[in-house]
DNA sequence: TGTACATCAGTGAACGCGCGTTCACTGATGTAC
DNA sequence: TGTACATCAGTGAACGCGCGTTCACTGATGTAC
């Protein structure tokens, strides 16, 4: 894992800066948890000394909450990439569903920092985390099935994100704590309740 | 929090094995996450000496896997309870919701390390826990609705019961990780929650 | 009733460890003259 | 073109800390005779 490094030329000392932040997603990833992955595993993992860390960062919670930031800003791109060329709203919905327990399952460990671990975010920051990013794009996603006339014209779009957030990170989280569980056949059973999750919030059936 | 005991009598000896995992059960409800308490802390909460841990638990694992065991049973307690004497099955179910979240809001460490956390149950273990305890009467649960005539007779009720556990599990683990969010009014949202989770699986209105 | 002894609950001191962080430093790189 | 110097990326050694766990022990309680 050690990585024999040269030393960056003078003004290039950035490039460090940008091989911990990796070097910490990949522990992350690896090892397990949030405290699995230490000051000093990061700066093994980036083939440099511990001190060297805070010439780029000023403690440990700065270098995993820009981690942190970093994922957030990734789910949304997967999602939207995901979501890029389909017209009909609810298909788009559905994709994003599907984008989003994919990215957790894969993820496992970024997934529970962002979503199951303690917040970063402070109290003041939710304002911003949820009027931008993949939050955001969810409540416009639903707005554009209302705006189709799939769903009834009162609906509170900010609302039924929420709703529909809950109930796909319930599976998702799932997935990610409990993976030894006795699942049904994943793909479809995840198939299954993103319809159903949609299917409660489109206009009762005549 | 310390507290000076007296020495237990001769053959007494599993009145402080009681008392540690009462400590251990507190001190992860005050302090948050499950490394935050140590067999130090514990033993100071119990008002005894880390090595007195050893005498009653071979290590911190079976400590903790032990005061897990408890909860699993206080919260299969505490739904059952709710849901004595409902004589309808649909509003069975939404009772059983509601003490479920309720469960998780109000210890949100214990529901943190329950469901959020790694697992301690071990893969051949599952059935078990699946066939017995909260899970299995979540599913009785669904049956008697289903028997009530107000879900297709067809219904799956281990499949339906895990897209309802992961929709209430997706709301509570949201309240219990990020409290500070902007929710809406709470209690109005989870009976909302509630209703949409059990009204897909419900027959189609006609 | 008295005493010697076994049992057993709980202690005090220490172990080795990995952690986040600080400090004074080294030595390569670039710049001014 | 050569040299003295400032800059700055990264280092080596150490700090104090709390952790889980082990060990040899103490001393109160109960029992056998």
């Amino acid at each position: 894992m050690t990585v024999t490094r040269k030393r960056a030329r003078k003004g290039e000392g950035e490039l460090l800066r940008e091989e911990i932040l990796q070097a910490t997603e990949r522990l992350l990833l690896e090892t397990g948890s949030e405290e699995a992955v230490s000051i000093r595993s990061v700066a093994h993992a980036t083939g440099v000394t511990p001190p060297s860390i805070y010439r780029h960062f000023v403690d440990k919670t700065h270098l995993l909450f820009e981690v942190c930031a970093r994922q957030f800003a990734l789910l949304d791109d997967v999602i939207e990439e995901a979501v890029a060329g389909i017209d009909d709203p609810l298909e788009a919905m559905a994709a994003r569903g599907r984008a989003y327990v994919r990215f957790g399952v894969e993820h496992p460990e970024h997934y529970r920092i962002m979503f199951m671990g303690p917040a970063y975010t402070t109290p003041d920051q939710w304002g911003d985390v949820l009027s931008t990013g993949s939050f955001a794009h969810l409540v416009d996603g639903i707005q554009r099935v209302v705006d189709a006339g799939l769903m009834p014209a009162d609906t509170d779009p900010f609302t039924t994100a929420l709703h529909v957030w809950a109930n796909i990170h319930g599976l998702t989280s799932l997935l990610v704590a409990r993976p030894d569980m006795p699942w049904p056949d994943i793909p479809s059973f995840v198939e299954e309740h993103l319809h159903l999750c949609l299917a409660v919030h489109l206009h009762p059936v005549r």
